[in-house]
DNA sequence: CAGTATCCCGTATGATACTG
DNA sequence: CAGTATCATACGGGATACTG
């Protein structure tokens, strides 16, 4: 990706700050996980969060929360007890993420039904 | 992707716009497509936007620009001549769409520096 | 010039079984 | 419960040659 941006054109440098934030974002559900872990129920567990997720494997789930660990949008936390413990939560960075995904959420709301001829 | 949105929880289906939103985005140049038809010449040529994306393949770029134009965001303008002559464009919903584009942007310009431990 | 045809490949994701 | 290991697959995208 970094490559690519190097490429770009002078034009287009000021805009590699969405080619970041797509990079945070893309993937079939990081979005979704994100927004699971807003409203009444912030803190998800992870069979939960699986649960809320529909057609998740395990693999992918795992793969992408820890993704999106790393990359500082969730935390983690671990309770160190028989049996395992473990909660997902938005870190601050990635409840400051939310508004744009608001804009996206609501744009297709609006748009979804527009009629293409 | 429908199916999913349908086993998708209740919480969240008001949210599957965002789903919508992604679809239409998502793919490697989509959104920099987008970005590069606003500005000082919002009307561009085929081999001209090949030009300013670098190294996108003349496939790619064929088949991207197929589906934002058969997805409303941009408009084929083609001049009946030899040699061809076509003409891309944002239409009045991809204008729309760029506020979108433009704070995911903002978010990745001032987060890309964040220190993530 | 504006594509299409063909072939190839890597990565994201899935299914399932297993483990501490 | 919260994962990991393993194997399999689908799709997006690349390179290149060709065409109206």
């Amino acid at each position: 990706m970094k490559e690519e941006v190097i490429d770009m054109p002078c034009e287009l440098r000021e805009e590699t700050g969405f080619a970041y934030t797509l990079s945070l974002v893309s993937g079939k559900y990081k979005m979704i996980i994100l927004y699971s872990l807003t409203g009444a129920t912030p803190v998800v567990r992870f069979n939960e969060l699986k649960r809320r997720l529909g057609k998740i494997s395990y693999r992918t789930l795992s793969l992408t929360l820890k993704e999106l660990e790393s990359d500082g949008l969730i935390i983690r936390k671990e309770y160190p007890q028989i049996p395992p413990k473990v909660e997902y939560s938005l870190s601050a960075r990635g409840q400051s993420l939310l508004p744009v995904l608001d804009m996206m959420c609501e744009w297709g709301n609006v748009h979804s039904h527009d009629k293409l001829k």
